[in-house]
DNA sequence: CGTCAATATGCGCTTTCGCGTATATTTACA
DNA sequence: TGTAAATATACGCGAAAGCGCATATTGACG
């Protein structure tokens, strides 16, 4: 299931939820990507001033990839996916 | 046209190419996301070290929104739009 | 060419990262 | 409920962001 982000926080849920997608811990992703869990944990909890290094570094980890697009009109579904 | 990106340049790359798509500056943009020109100028240049924040205080001012998904197979099309 | 808009770069400053290291705190499960 | 794994948080540090302000440099167009 792909994740809409439009705010950090948003950005660091996704991330989570395909982490533990993969069954790895913090630790995990954060040895793959040469960071510290700390690091990862603070992405994931969408601390804005987190560096797109690190971002981009965690999607790398997770075999994942970002789509920048147009913002989508929100469905009753994507609204539930939200939260 | 929707882009994909695994590196901070090829974030900064689609920020550019939807921000020249409106016909808007890079002090326009940085007037609606409350950041100097100079700071939007880094983001599409692929600093690393850019905060997520200002990412996607780029994406809403450009109504713009990511998509967090799985790797796809690059095409030998997709490829090309790396370039 | 000349000129102006657009973009890139520089300086000094404050703030905050991510680091190593270490420890709270929470979660899961026997 | 007790215990170990997982996650959140803390401190001091060096590096670098983003800021205001200002100026190169580049680009587009008459």
């Amino acid at each position: 299931m792909d994740t809409i982000a439009r705010t950090p926080q948003q950005v660091g849920a996704g991330i989570r939820r395909f982490r533990r997608q993969k069954k790895l811990t913090q630790c995990d992703l954060g040895e793959k990507m040469h960071a510290r869990q700390a690091t990862v944990s603070k992405l994931e909890a969408g601390e804005p001033a987190t560096q797109l290094r690190i971002l981009m570094d965690a999607l790398a980890g997770l075999d994942l990839e970002l789509v920048i697009r147009p913002r989508t009109k929100l469905t009753a579904e994507a609204i539930e996916d939200l939260f």
